[in-house]
DNA sequence: GTGTTTGTTATCAA
DNA sequence: CTTGATAACAAACA
């Protein structure tokens, strides 16, 4: 599940590679969840210039440059399944013979492209990035400046390493609410970038049951939620994300924050911090890891 | 065949 | 208008 820590891996990754460099070729293949329509999509990206490449919550943006067009920008949100790999461009074809083995894997994901290839990425460097997405929900969409600016506002809230991610903004968001506190932190239009895995981490590094109700957390518990949640999510930016399953970064490696996990997926195990058993419950619509122990 | 997985949006109700 | 709850989306797996 890419959030925050996981696409800005994926961004940092792919940074280093696209900025600069040039789109020569776009294929789409058997999916849906592009805008434009596809062939348009391919079209306009030839020879279009990657300038940046942003982030925002769990949206990656591209910013383009086309014939002094500088005011597109490639939307991609991987969802649930979706990754991002870059293979680099090879130019070791010794030969005429065809491409050796390895330049053809990426390191977990095994041969690319795969059956859950959705669109092929050729630029100009001589490298390729390859779009999976095993479930299909991901999207690719090419935006002006103005929508997007107008999504970025509508849809997302102030992420937890930004400034305006404050204690008052966290003790505002919650004061109103009778909704589950884990219900409040997931909606990115109030924090833009938790997910499930460090919406449960969080509420447990805090001591917060996740079903509370968020209008009845008492100041000292936001405070240590406000910490939890910053100290959460850079560990996990340093530890490159967290693979479960598919997650893997922009070469195709694994992230490895599962082994600080405390409570995601730790259902029927000890809490690490008082010995009592793991429970699993749905909370917000979700599966939710918490210790009855330690989160009242 | 059933339930579960989850980011986001649509839909509906209050 | 806001909030909250729930289903839907697609595909795989147990």
């Amino acid at each position: 599940m890419p959030e925050l820590p996981e696409v800005e891996t994926v961004r940092r990754d792919l940074e280093d590679y696209l900025v600069g460099a040039s789109f020569t070729d776009v294929k789409f293949i058997d999916f849906k969840n592009v805008a434009p329509e596809a062939t348009f999509l391919a079209k306009y990206l030839e020879k279009a210039k990657v300038t940046a490449l942003r982030r925002k919550g769990k949206l990656l943006i591209f910013d383009l440059e086309k014939a002094g067009d500088t005011d597109k920008h490639l939307l991609i949100h991987l969802k649930m399944t979706g990754q991002l790999v870059y293979q680099l461009g090879t130019q070791t074809k010794a030969g005429g013979h065809s491409l050796s083995e390895l330049d053809t894997k990426s390191a977990v994901g095994g041969d690319l492209p795969n059956k859950y290839t959705h669109a092929i990425f050729s630029f100009d460097s001589g490298g390729k990035l390859y779009f999976n997405d095993l479930r299909k929900f991901g999207y690719i969409k090419l935006s002006d400046t103005a929508e997007l600016e107008k999504t970025l506002t509508a849809n997302y809230g102030p992420e937890p390493l930004e400034k305006s991610f404050t204690l008052s903004w966290l003790t505002s968001i919650l004061a109103k609410r009778t909704a589950p506190v884990k219900a409040v932190i997931l909606n990115q239009k109030l924090i833009a970038g938790l997910g499930n895995i460090y919406a449960d981490e969080a509420l447990f590094i805090a001591g917060i049951n996740p079903g509370m109700k968020a209008h009845k957390i008492k100041p000292a518990k936001i405070e240590a939620l406000h910490e939890a949640i910053v100290r959460v999510i850079k560990r996990a930016i340093k530890s490159r994300g967290t693979t479960f399953r598919n997650y893997v970064d922009g070469k195709g490696n694994k992230g490895s924050f599962i082994k600080f996990l405390q409570v995601y997926q730790r259902q029927k195990q000890p809490c690490l911090q008082c010995g009592e058993t793991i429970l699993k419950a749905k909370v917000a619509g979700r599966g939710t890891h918490y210790c009855p122990s330690c989160q009242k």
